[in-house]
RNA sequence: GGGUAGGUGGCGGAGCGGUCAAUCGCACUUGACUGUAAAUCAAGCAGCCUCAGGCUUUCGGGGGUUCGAAUCCCUCCCUACCCA
């Protein structure tokens, strides 16, 4: 499933095969939750040019649910979608929903925050339903607390993930299984938690429970102490991350795929990532270059250059103006956060094709 | 000409003797968002200062009553509707 193409110090550039086609990484994956990366059309995605989508499997199984997906060929049928899908485990929403959830050892009793209804997700289901949707890359149900956790808490995640993780595999389909590294911010029980799951054997491997609200040192921190104990011939996936510079520093570190709604929520909020030179990072991946900007700052009012000079995306190649976007904020036209999200996911996906780019051509051979 | 109801901060609109520099909504300003309950949320929004507090000018204009008024009285101006 993974094959490693050039490396530059720590940082890896390579593929991950899917039955939906060829993911080159270090890969950045725009988060469509409920089968739609809000505000967007696939022809959208077509101009983007993103390589694999991220779904979650609470949100689809509330909604549209199994029949209509198993009806309608699962989520890439109901979307039209045709290249790679990564699912999330729902193990996020135990933590985004937890004032609507009790836990358990068997798995997490929800409260819809639809209508309220019960549910009760486990290992089982939550495999069940990404295999319904039809995901390529399946993630293992787990639970993590918030930051800062106690030490008991920590361990708990562990054990349960762990535990999880084992019934997950039992469960599923022989490929694309990924599992979660827990354990907080202890190094130690990161440790636990990756050779545990390292053990079991997985696809791929995931960091979870980090861009909690810890300090992003920590974060570093826990990168550098767990992934030189995942398998290097796997995908390394670190969840929910991030800023620009985050995602630079984590691969640097090794990592390989990640996903975050920073780009698409902040450019529904009139926040933009915005180039300060053409490459946005240098050959030796020392950082990454850009500013972010609030579009609905009255500065734009009259601010007729295109939103990004020096971006390729659509909205910018289209001429689009920064006193355009900020009349469409003010008056609350949808079409202003199409234009934008266009314009952030594009970044996020231009900067993952920059990483590679200079890891590929600066590589050590 | 007569009658009735009104005139409050950018707008709408509370308040109807002290706890009012004045609830609230909108608009406006700035800032946050990290495996999406998020087209959301937070803060600010008379001026000034030695800024967990204090001071100065505000509730159509003017005058009065009172220890004290956006709130009561007189008067003028203006607006809406009704009657002639």
């Amino acid at each position: 499933m993974w094959t490693e193409q050039a490396r530059l110090g720590h940082a890896r550039a390579g593929t991950v095969t899917t039955a939906h086609g060829v993911v080159p990484t270090p890969a950045f994956m725009p988060i469509a939750t409920r089968g739609a990366v809000k505000h967007l059309a696939n022809s959208d995605l077509a101009q983007i040019g993103n390589d694999i989508l991220l779904a979650n499997t609470y949100h689809l199984y509330l909604r549209p649910g199994l029949e209509v997906l198993k009806a309608v060929g699962g989520l890439h049928g109901l979307m039209q979608w045709d290249k790679p899908i990564l699912t999330d485990s729902g193990g996020f929403q135990v933590f985004s929903l937890a004032h609507l959830r009790q836990l358990t050892p068997d798995g997490v009793r929800f409260n819809s925050h639809i209508d309220g209804a019960e549910l009760f997700m486990t290992p089982e289901l939550s495999m069940e339903i990404q295999q319904v949707i039809g995901s390529d890359i399946q993630m293992c149900f787990d639970y993590f607390p918030g930051f800062p956790a106690s030490r008991a808490d920590a361990e708990h995640s562990v054990a349960l993930t762990t535990q999880w993780a084992k019934r997950c595999k039992d469960y599923s389909s022989p490929h694309g299984l990924f599992a979660i590294v827990q354990g907080s911010s202890f190094a130690d029980l990161r440790q636990q938690s990756a050779q545990e799951l390292v053990q079991i054997g997985f696809d791929g491997y995931a960091i979870g429970g980090l861009a909690v609200g810890e300090p992003t040192e920590v974060m570093y921190a826990m990168l550098d102490t767990t992934i030189p104990l995942l398998p290097s011939d796997k995908p390394h996936y670190l969840m929910g991350v991030g800023q620009p510079e985050q995602i630079l520093e984590a691969v640097k570190r090794g990592v390989d795929l990640f996903d975050c709604v920073l780009p698409s929520r902040n450019a529904r909020h009139g926040q933009v990532y915005m180039h300060t030179q053409a490459e946005l990072v240098d050959t030796e991946l020392t950082a990454v270059q850009y500013r972010k900007i609030n579009l609905t700052s009255s500065e734009y009012k009259t601010d007729v250059q295109a939103l990004d000079p020096l971006c390729h995306c659509s909205t910018c190649q289209s001429g689009y103006s920064r006193a355009y976007l900020r009349h469409l904020f003010s008056v609350a036209e949808p079409l202003a956060q199409r234009l934008t999200t266009v314009h952030n996911v594009s970044f996020y996906i231009e900067l993952m094709r920059t990483i590679r780019h200079q890891i590929q051509t600066h590589a050590q051979s």
